[in-house]
DNA sequence: TTGCTCCTCACGTCACGTGAGGTGGC
DNA sequence: TTGCTCCTCACGTCACGTGAGGTGGC
């Protein structure tokens, strides 16, 4: 199929196919006149671009998602598309209020909280990779809704983006990140959040929680303790996030300078550290607990 | 003040105040070395400017923001940044259901419809100025979410855009401009929301409404007869606006293929209908009424 | 003289659009 | 030969970033 057919079917310019030739998104066969001979599966692909194009995906992050069978890629990037939104979201808003005669000083102010916000969220998508990304972005962005109010949080702020610079990319284990690919891609931005709220709510009444699920509980604090457990690939992971977090600066850095930046994140570590004194209560052959 | 004092007191940077400057932004006065001399205003300026930006403003957009002292320009741009913003959140919805396993051709369905619908409330802005613009297009944009389903639709569709794209900008007379200026420039487009959201609550009940707000009708209408009202610019836009409509096949050519294409406007439109004919019976004296 | 600031080119970015100039196919 | 399609440059876009190379001020 010569280029002027495949803009037809697929409704894209021939400088765009040309581009996406140009950019090695396509390699269709070259004929011995120098014509461009487009296949079928050339064009499943072109449609994909497309797509991937109109919902405003830069050509780079297309091969990503090309390249990515998992489909934790395009995960991510929708992700990284979703703070962009709530950026622009928040930016319309204040665009109004400039419409009702908001003065630019109030404006700029505001603009550097919501900048600010939007650059941590980012931050913790990049530094940590896949899954363990889209978890812990999701988690923490829950409490990155109020502007910088006073110097301390913005010493507090300062040194969130400075340790996120400084630290080096969590990288897995070959054997973990096989694991990881195997297990984790299919979860679902969608179902991290509901996990998020779920965990919401257990906090927020830890004892009816607990006294409702007693059962799971101790099945599964049981399964913690077991061998199977211990020689798992899941325990592996946790042991390797648990050192990593705490030879990282994570614990020292990180999560105190999160409580000093957001009252709700303060409230929220008060919150799992009465539920996790409450377990150790109940259940005292529980020695550690996971903590966010 | 130079360049290096008056990037700090900014935030912005070297390289963009430069190209402010040459973009003719802002004009410092050049002192015998060559160097750049920004004053107090200058500053000022860039405040704004560095405001804007962020706003997600392009540089074209600012020089007539800054050159319109009424204000209307703002709110234009904010409309269309607001079309803008409702289409990306879309695309991201859209992006989300790819991640959970969409057909790329179920979205590019979507995806086409939802470009549909941004492009009809652009061209709506772009061919009615100011105010007008503004209350056309959040009129009409409120029947614009279902996407285009059949045969009629899409040339219903293709009747409007080329309608949109044919029709001259609409453009006032000198006196009815001033008026225009003078008067509708404060209105927010929060306020023609809320106007058309009364309107929408008015007819969908409107008998209810007109025993309501009797009194005000009454007088209302008394207005609209007497000659103080036939003699002012007001009416005199009124009437020229019917002339526009009349003239452009507005009537003819846009409203029946809006009807086509939105069920939800053919609803509008019978109640419209239903509330005038009501008011005819109720007071004859009234021979012609508002048509949306 | 040194180190700093200022200036003006020039080129790169991203995803194409808009020609120009030349060749191939029928 | 004509009209059409295909090809590959080359330059433009937008809001700067990143140097390079040169001058001014102290």
């Amino acid at each position: 199929m010569l280029i002027n057919e495949i803009t037809k079917q697929t409704g894209l310019t021939k400088k765009a196919v040309e581009y996406y030739c140009e950019q090695q998104l396509i390699s269709p066969t070259i004929q011995e006149n120098g014509y461009r001979d487009f296949s079928e599966s050339d064009r499943l692909l072109l449609e994909k671009i497309a797509v991937l194009r109109k919902l405003e995906i830069s050509v780079e992050e297309i091969k990503e998602i090309l390249a990515d069978q998992t489909g934790d890629v395009l995960q991510r990037i929708a992700l990284q598309k979703k703070i962009m939104l709530k950026n622009s979201e928040l930016k319309q808003a204040l665009l109004n209020e400039l419409c009702l005669n908001a003065s630019y000083v109030d404006i700029k102010d505001k603009l550097q909280s919501i900048d600010d916000q939007t650059a941590i969220s980012d931050k913790l998508l990049e530094l940590f990779p896949g899954y363990y990304g889209r978890y812990i972005c999701l988690h923490f962005a829950r409490f990155l809704t109020d502007p910088i109010a006073n110097e301390e949080q913005q010493k507090a702020y300062d040194d969130i983006i400075s340790f996120l610079d400084d630290v080096p990319q969590l990288v897995f284990p070959l054997e973990i990140q096989d694991f990881i690919d195997e297990h984790m891609i299919t979860i679902s931005n969608q179902l991290i959040n509901k996990t998020l709220q779920n965990m919401e709510t257990a906090l927020a009444d830890p004892e009816t929680f607990m006294s409702e699920n007693k059962d799971f509980l101790i099945q599964y604090m049981a399964y913690k303790q077991s061998t199977e457990y211990l020689d798992s690939p899941s325990y592996k992971m946790q042991a390797y996030m648990k050192e990593f977090n705490a030879s990282s600066g994570y614990y020292e850095r990180f999560i105190p300078a999160m409580k000093k930046l957001s009252p709700a994140y303060t409230e929220y570590y008060a919150q799992l550290e009465r539920a996790d004194k409450k377990l150790q209560e109940d259940y005292p052959e529980i020695a550690n607990w996971e903590r966010n």
